[in-house]
DNA sequence: CCGCGCGATTGATCGAAATCAAACCCTCCG
DNA sequence: CGGAGGGTTTGATTTCGATCAATCGCGCGG
């Protein structure tokens, strides 16, 4: 159920509510949703792979995206994983005519999808967009060395504490989260095998995690934090 | 000897030829010098550290930069390493206001030195620098993602070899390369330990890598590949 | 030319996570 | 109500790279 649509008015309030959209004023705010078009994926379906000619680039609107390559094995890792709000692919404007790197469904969903070319010729008219797009380099590239620099310096227990820590509201002393997506695709993100994040989580149990399905509950954030 | 001053004509010269002022047009370009002072820092100086207010980007003119970031134990990680030509620190250019890692010379380095108010503003008025700014931070995003792949995809022979690879001419069956820069600080680069490099390159002896110092001699670069 | 010192190498050991395999536990469906 | 299947957990083993320690070797200054 791949079809190209207009954005119907739910997909529009949502898209305009994204970190990307959100700072854009009403001029260029009307002209990206104009070249919008909304497109959905069922879960797994492969979205685009490393080496194909980059026609467009996307934001999430429901659902989970993951990015990443394959290796000569055909062992896959996670760069990315892109929930709604998210945009990706965009560093293909101004950069070489080809995707970098995979993209597929981790489970259904909606997109947004903007043709390059045409925001291209956008940016040009509209420093508006020119800069929302430069801020969303921005931060994808400050999460991206984070996600290195995180990859290089932490342990499994404590990649899973830092994402705890970034889900729960701030100052708080407990906290219950649900997680917003399957283990393994966290596992994923975090750079980790499945089993390794099942074994983090209970490795954190005795710092007052309790894991139950997609629940997890957190007795102590600042125990967390020491990890 | 970390004085400020203006870029004398050598260096006004290297300057123009980096890829980040190479986009520019002559207006663009007269702008960006005109606002560059050099600086000079010793091997092993902080240039800036991880939670400083940003004042500043960097362009490289010669020699090696780390950044790096710290654990809560303060063992150390390489981010990046900036060599000749390299800017760094620009994704400040629009985020908050403080420094995200640690910046070290890893030898004595030129730089030149940006006001992040002033190329804020240049920025605005010239859609020139803007792009040149966007295409850096998409060049950087993308190499960061690879790093991120690379890390969890690749062995540390696998690792040096593709460094290998990516400083050998296109196109050649065999070739002789002198590393840039202290084996440790590849070590860094790549995320090994320097025992663990030493042990890669020993590795790759097989393949027919031959190591003396800086000096890498590489029989046959089709064997890298398989690595 | 010698000796010093730092970077690099080598060896031994340790530890974290991947991998392989099996059991478990839901949820969904017949 | 029972069974099936996918995701998750648990256990055993293996592998890779970090760490610690000692040695080597090269460049530099005395």
């Amino acid at each position: 159920m791949n079809k190209l649509l207009r954005l119907n008015s739910r997909e529009k309030s949502i898209l305009v509510k994204t970190p990307f959209m959100a700072s854009l004023g009403q001029a260029a705010l009307q002209k990206m949703t104009d070249l919008a078009t909304a497109i959905h994926f069922e879960s797994r379906d492969i979205l685009f792979r490393e080496g194909e000619e980059a026609e467009s680039f996307y934001c999430v609107l429901s659902g989970y995206v993951r990015l990443y390559r394959l290796n000569k094995d055909g062992r896959e890792a996670d760069i990315r994983i892109c929930g709604p709000g998210d945009t990706f692919a965009e560093c293909l404007l101004y950069l070489g005519p080809n995707y970098r790197y995979n993209a597929q469904a981790a489970e259904n969903v909606t997109l947004a999808r903007f043709d390059i070319q045409r925001v291209r010729a956008a940016a040009e008219q509209d420093t508006d967009i020119s800069r929302a797009i430069m801020q969303s380099l921005a931060n994808h590239l400050l999460s991206t060395m984070d996600c290195v620099a995180n990859d290089r310096l932490q342990t499994a227990p404590q990649r899973v504490a830092h994402f705890l820590l970034t889900s729960c509201p701030k100052e708080s002393t407990s906290a219950s989260i649900r997680l917003p997506f399957q283990k393994s695709l966290l596992a994923g993100k975090l750079g980790l095998a499945p089993e390794a994040l099942s074994r983090a989580f209970s490795a954190l149990r005795r710092a007052g995690v309790t894991v139950r399905g997609r629940l997890i509950q957190i007795n102590d954030v600042n125990a967390l934090r020491q990890i």
